[in-house]
DNA sequence: CGTGAGTTTGATTCGAATCAATGGAAGTGG
DNA sequence: CCACTTCCATTGATTCGAATCAAACTCACG
């Protein structure tokens, strides 16, 4: 299902890193192979292995990224949510993608074309520029999860990851939507769902974190920032 | 000790993907600003947090690249050896090294300044475009060794790296020339050192791999490659 | 209601870390 | 050249974190 962006998109996408700060012209060259595309959850978009034909940006909805091991056990690599891209690094590589995605709810992508995208980055070594800051950010965020899924324990992993995703809500508090179910977001820590079930609530216990179904509260984030868990 | 570039440095720089292709003047205009520096054995290059002014290529030796967490564990990220640049996303970051660098042997590199190589990337987009497919390629690592550690255990990780790292050698057989100390392959695999001691011997007993003090035979590298250790 | 996916809980096993000690090999200095 | 230190590798005993196996439980949904 590909069609032109909606309004809504044009105006979101003008705002991020990569776009922003163009002349109108500049823009609208960018985005003239873009194409939205809307995915169901669970919906499949690409296999590890695929040819790479496009990268994307979710303007709705998560998508996940994810390894498979060849027993069948899959590892989340990311969960790609609202205003961020996600395969852009694949349009200068071996031209295929290394990794799965999937629609974890509902989805609403702009899809960028990779020849068309490449042709107009040729154009201004700027706008190369930008794209190697992101992928820079990219592979930092990367570099990170290693250090963790070597250094840390699931305790902590899990604590960082709830940390990276709170918000100050109205009351102050610090709260934490699940962005998938358990299970997804225990393979996303790099734990199996049964763990992160004990895991979660051995921080209640402690103390840490209020657990109300889908959502979750921190008490106090910037003491624990710095806690490990024993 | 920084002092220009020596003749054979420069003409090996040349052939590498991200200045092969180039004529005369852009390539020496590329290495206008590049210097050779020297490191001991264990000399450090530069930490985590520091500001990133420059980026290297390793002419000799290896070079050691690795987080260490707060309790004082370090994990080795990547062992960088001849030929290979190490650092090069960071000039378009937060303009610090995520991670620390050291000399694992004596080593020879090659240094770019940050400012200078922007200079001239920015000047040709074909220029940024060789720097980006180096930094899918780096990306594409990355997310493979996020896998390993995550779906493989660690007898599996290793038979992976010493299949990475073997060559055929006058005989026919694979050989490993391990580039650094046994704890250290360990970190960079994510194995404590009485692991790796561990690991190995179980992979000599089963009858993959011969071992003879610091280089290694594996037996029969294409059968191996599908294996499962259980 | 039932059905089934997702989550929780418990008992057990397993991989790897940890703790502790021994055994080289290489390098230093008298 | 040998004693001595030091770093690195190995080996064994034990502990610990997390996976696995198995079973209940919850809850949204047809």
């Amino acid at each position: 299902m590909n069609t032109p962006l909606h309004r809504a998109d044009l105006e979101a996408l003008r705002r991020v890193y990569l776009f922003s700060g163009l002349d109108d012209d500049e823009y609208l060259q960018a985005v003239s192979h873009a194409t939205t595309l809307t995915l169901a959850p669970g919906q499949h978009l690409f296999s590890q292995g695929d040819p790479a034909e496009a990268f994307y940006w979710v303007a709705e909805g998560v998508i996940r990224l994810f390894r498979a091991s060849p027993q069948g056990d899959e590892k989340v690599i990311d969960l790609v949510g609202q205003n961020r891209f996600f395969a852009e690094a694949v349009l200068f590589m071996g031209s295929r993608y290394p990794i799965n995605a999937s629609a974890q709810s509902h989805a609403r992508l702009i899809a960028f074309d990779g020849n068309s995208f490449r042709e107009w980055l040729a154009q201004d070594a700027n706008r190369c520029f930008r794209l190697l800051a992101a992928m820079s950010a990219r592979m930092h965020k990367l570099v990170n999860e290693i250090d963790r899924l070597t250094l840390m324990k699931g305790a902590d992993r899990l604590l960082q990851y709830l940390l990276d995703h709170s918000d100050p809500d109205e009351t102050g508090r610090h709260k934490v939507e699940l962005e998938a179910p358990k299970q997804v977001i225990a393979s996303r820590i790099g734990v199996k769902p049964e763990t992160f079930s004990r895991l979660l609530h051995k921080l209640t216990d402690i103390g840490c974190v209020e657990m109300d179904g889908t959502t979750l509260y921190i008490r106090d984030p910037e003491a624990m920032r710095q806690t490990r868990i024993e």
